[in-house]
DNA sequence: CTGAAATTGATAATCAATATCATTATGTAA
DNA sequence: TTACATAATGATATTGATTATCAATTTCAG
């Protein structure tokens, strides 16, 4: 299944490096891959705490940065100011329904807008690298309330 | 011309609610208005510095705040986790194209664009409030360097 | 088993943004 | 014009998120 997939990916890496496995990353790593969330760091190390009581803010980051660098996932910052991380591995590219009220992120693709992205770029000479569309409001049953 | 209406319209937000008149403000309210690039505090701090030596950084952040609450101006918070102050008066809604090279900020529109994310937000029960697109990228002098 | 090197957790440092506070500037009412 | 209530300023402290530092611990190849 995926998650051994990804679990593989994260080996690689750690080899590729030359880096050490270690027991707190495997935790983390865990419950990162169990989450489909946008976890947010401090979500992580909630999470992490309950698991490896003894883990460190710092740890959270720096494995959170080894997971990025592996290309398991990516940081993802929003106007809230706060990062979240948002798994890549199996997820094409897609964009973001984010709800104001819930915090809900709702992933979204959409041909079209792609297209129009590019055909825009072009028009202004600018050679695409990468994009970030996120549109912000009330989810369906927030807007109910 | 816009300039002066521009003024106005922080005049009127300052009369609203009852602030009171000062030379730091007009300082960098002229800064800001003369400049259509969109300037980071400390670009608005260290061009106000230059007309009024005494100025203190806490007074751009003030300032800036005001701006926005009077509809002058909006924050812009991109990936480099700059917040950048862009003119509203006179723009209307439009995105970006940011050159990850120069840093240049190019506004564009695609109201085709606009029309599917309206599509999109609706096929998952969403109201939109806003919405954020930002094209990255290098622009046509970066990429020929 | 051993030692070099990576990892950890605690904590200090950084950086942007905000809050505090004594002093100064503003504007209105007398 | 003066007096006074209050807003604005500038310096500085504080916050909150993130990164850097460092001694102690863990990992793993030889």
């Amino acid at each position: 299944m995926a998650r051994k997939r990804e679990e593989e990916i994260f080996a690689d890496y750690v080899r590729r490096k030359n880096l050490k496995h270690s027991v707190q990353r495997d935790t983390i790593l865990k419950i990162f891959l169990k989450s489909e969330k946008h976890l947010t760091v401090d979500e992580l190390y909630q999470l992490a705490k309950k698991a490896a009581p003894g883990i460190g803010y710092a740890t959270i980051y720096r494995t959170s940065k080894h997971f990025c660098a592996s290309g398991l996932c990516r940081e993802l910052k929003c106007e809230d100011g706060i990062t979240r991380y948002e798994h890549l591995y199996g997820h094409s590219h897609h964009d973001h329904l984010i709800c104001t009220k819930c915090g809900k992120f709702i992933e979204v693709v959409d041909s079209g807008i792609e297209k129009l992205q590019e055909e825009l770029a072009r028009k202004e000479g600018f050679m695409l690298t990468k994009h970030k569309l996120e549109l912000y409001g009330l989810c369906k049953s927030c807007r109910k309330k």
